[in-house]
Parts: structure tokens; sequence; C-alpha cells
DNA sequence: CGGGAAGTTGAAGCCAGTCAAGATTTGTGG
DNA sequence: CCACAAATCTTGACTGGCTTCAACTTCCCG
């Protein structure tokens, strides 16, 4: 961004905000006026079903973008919930079209911050359908591994894992019980590490290699 | 659109093109320097593992739009095949960018193009997380089924259907033989009838019930 | 220190995968 | 127009990865 793009994006930024872990941010269905930015502070997205059961769609990290279904299309299709406290930029939704067409450029970054995610959701399509438990967990903590190191959340190996097995297990369609056990499998195995709090990938390599994942790409993204 | 717009949109469309069925448009990985509308036809979009599994990403339609990820990502994340004979639409993609930065609103309609895929991936993968084969089947079938409809491609309770058995399991993460059986059991409790080319949906409210669907929306979205 | 949430582990059962063979349809060359 | 081959669909039998059920342990936090 040029300075003069970066001040005209500051001047429609509302300001900030705080949220509480364990708090909904955005409700599936809801039409909010504003749109964030997630600063600091990770989170879900996830669908509720009617017999109770949930589908974590995506896990929330710093950079990324949120409300932006309920802007296009007038109302989210998920719920987004902070799991530890959570820093957001807020922007309010009608000076943002206003914004975008005075800069067609940011209108493009949009645009492409929606691509990633469908990427993102094509990919954790095919992990669901085509690949075992093993290969599945494996392949998501190394994709959530290897977004937390572009945003510098990683310490060496090891990153900030906010959120339970459960949390986990409604991600990949697997039970709680199989996915504990096939965590114990991979602990044991000494590639991978998930303990309450934190995850620590200790050969991604070799992670790659037992669970058949051709490579862990992680999409360049513009930030608004 | 008014009338300027429609005028506009039309420059920038290079010409029309015609592919023959079973023929890829675009390939994951490429970059084209192309854009495709969907005119008539029907095709898929999938993915290949290195293991030679295939995860069917959707199913194409009239109205579809194909080759936004190439635009504003570099490169395909899936490949796009024709599964019958097709009609495209076809824009250049650097005129492309040119003629949205004069016409916000089709940087708008872009965007929720964006967002109409990656909600329906949303619920695919909630389809395949959280629901045995039955209800995903249906889920499948009735989603398919009301795009169609949207798009006039409905004769009654009925639709062409291209796709073999194999492309549904291959959607659904489900063996191509249980995929079959299940089709089977839907065709006997007569709410449902699989054919080859065809597909008829005799009871769509009992299915949804059976199912514990809540509803089948397919959002309203811009055509280009 | 007590209670609730999260993590762990074992046992039993089932949904869906795999293997295998046959039936049906489609396409094609003689 | 027929005959053969290839692709697709169908069905049965067996197997196994994952789910469910259940109990126990560990970790927090008030």
């Amino acid at each position: 961004m040029t300075p003069e793009e970066v001040a005209a994006t500051q001047k429609f930024k509302v300001g900030e905000m705080s949220i509480a872990a364990r708090t909904p941010i955005l409700m599936e269905g809801a039409n909010s006026a504003q749109l964030f930015t997630v600063l600091s502070g990770m989170g879900l997205r996830y669908k509720l079903l009617a017999d109770g059961s949930r589908q974590i769609v995506n896990f929330v990290l710093p950079g990324d973008f949120i409300g932006l279904q309920a802007s296009v299309m007038g109302e989210m299709a998920h719920t987004v919930e902070a799991s530890t406290d959570m820093r957001l930029c807020v922007f309010d939704r009608t000076e943002f079209w206003t914004f975008f067409r005075a800069h067609p450029e940011r209108a493009y970054d949009l645009t492409w911050l929606a691509a990633v995610e469908e990427r993102f959701l094509g990919e954790a399509l095919t992990a669901l359908g085509q690949r075992p438990a093993l290969p599945r967990i494996v392949w998501a903590l190394l994709t959530i591994w290897e977004r937390a190191r572009l945003v510098d959340l990683t310490e060496g190996p090891s990153m900030p894992f906010p959120w339970r097995q459960q949390d986990l297990a409604d991600a990949l369609g697997l039970s709680l019980v199989h996915t504990n056990k096939t965590l114990a499998r991979l602990r044991q195995s000494q590639l991978l590490t998930l303990s309450p709090g934190k995850l620590t990938v200790h050969d991604p390599e070799a992670l790659r290699r037992t669970a058949g994942i051709e490579e862990v790409e992680v999409p360049q993204r513009p930030i608004l």
C-alpha cells in the first residue's frame, strides 16, 4: 500500500474492540453492520446443526477478515467465536463500500481474501473426504502451524493452541475419542506433540511423508 | 445492470467457446489468461491426490464463474472439467481488471460470487464431517436439484444428471459401492430416483425430513 | 479443597470400505 | 446391423476403522 492508501484505510477504521474468550463475534444468520480484521487472538468459525452437532469450518488467526459473507450476501453462513481474548479492528459496512468504490485495489484484495478462503475450504473438504484419521489430523495441525508461522505466532517448533481436542474433532469430522487416540500415537512417534494450550511440531518433513501430504502451502494474501 | 453496464460488459467479452465433454477447461496449478462464465452445459471441479484419489469440490452449472482463483492468487487450486459439451463466455484476464476498476459494482459482484462459493464449501464440509451416508447423499442431490431449478434445467421433478455414481461418491467421500447401495435404498423409498443421465426428486419435503436437513437454500447471486 | 471441564483409556458394535463377481448399458469397428 | 469390448451399475460377503459407551485421571480455578 502507498502511504495515502494506508491513510485512507485508517480513515474508515471505526475503532478497535476487545472481545473476551468464549464470546461470539458474529452469529450464523446475522447481518451485522460491522466488519472486522483480527489484530490479535484466536477464534473459531463453525456451523451448528439441528441435532446439536457442530462443524468447525476454520480456525481464526490474526490477520483474518470476519464478516464478508454478511456484507455481500446479507447474512453470515457460520458463527465466529473468540477462543482467546481478541482485539479486532472494526470497519463500518456502509462506509466500507464507499471506500471500496474509491479504491478498487482494496476491492481486489477483498476478492483475494474470499478466494483464499475458498481455496482452504476446498483443501479441507479433500482432507475430510479422502484422508483417514491420522493424515487428516496431521494435515490440519500442519496447516494451522504454517499459518501461525506466517503471523509470527510460533516460538521455534511450538505455537499456542487455545483449542480443545473436541474442537479439532469437530473440525475434522472425527469423534473425540478417536481424535485423542490418534494424537497419542503421533505423540509417541515423536513427530508432533499436542498438549493443552500448546502445539509442537517436531518434524514437519517426516509428518508430511507419513501422512502422504504433498505440501502445506499457505497462499500469500493481503491484509486490510 | 443498466443498459450501459451490459454494453460495457459485452465489450470485455473476448468471445465464446465450445468445449467437448470430458475435456479439462482449467487445470489445477494453471495460471490462465482467461476467465469463463458457463453459458450452457455441466461440469466438475476436482482435486487429485498423489495416491490417485479424487475429491470433487463442486458441480458446475450454467451461470457459474470459472477461473477466479487463478486471476487473484496466480493459480487454480482445482481442475475444472466439462461433463457434457459446454458453451463458455470468455473474458480476458488483463482487460478484466481494467474493466473492474472502471465498474466497482462488478467488483462487488465478483466478491459476491466468491462468497457464495465459500458458503457452499462450508456447507459441503458440514455434510462430509457431520452427516452419515444417506443424509449426505440426499443433501448433495437436493442442493444440485435446487441449483438446477434456478437456471431452469429442471423439467418438473427431473433434471439431466450427466455425472456417474463414482463422481457423486468422490464428491461425498464415500465408496462407489456404498453410494450405489444407498441410492438403491432411496429409489425403493420412492423419494428420489437417480438413473443414468437423469435425477428425479419425487418428494423434496419428505427427503429433507428423513435426512434431517433444515433447508436447502441456494443463495441469490449475480451473473457476469 | 471441592467440583467441573478436559484429557485418557479400554471394550464392544456398527457403518462404511474393500473384494469379488455378475448384469446392464454404451460405444465402436467390421 | 450385429458383435464385441469397455464402461458403468448392481449385489453379496467379509473386514476394519471409527463410533459409542463407560469409567477413570488430570488439570484448573474459585
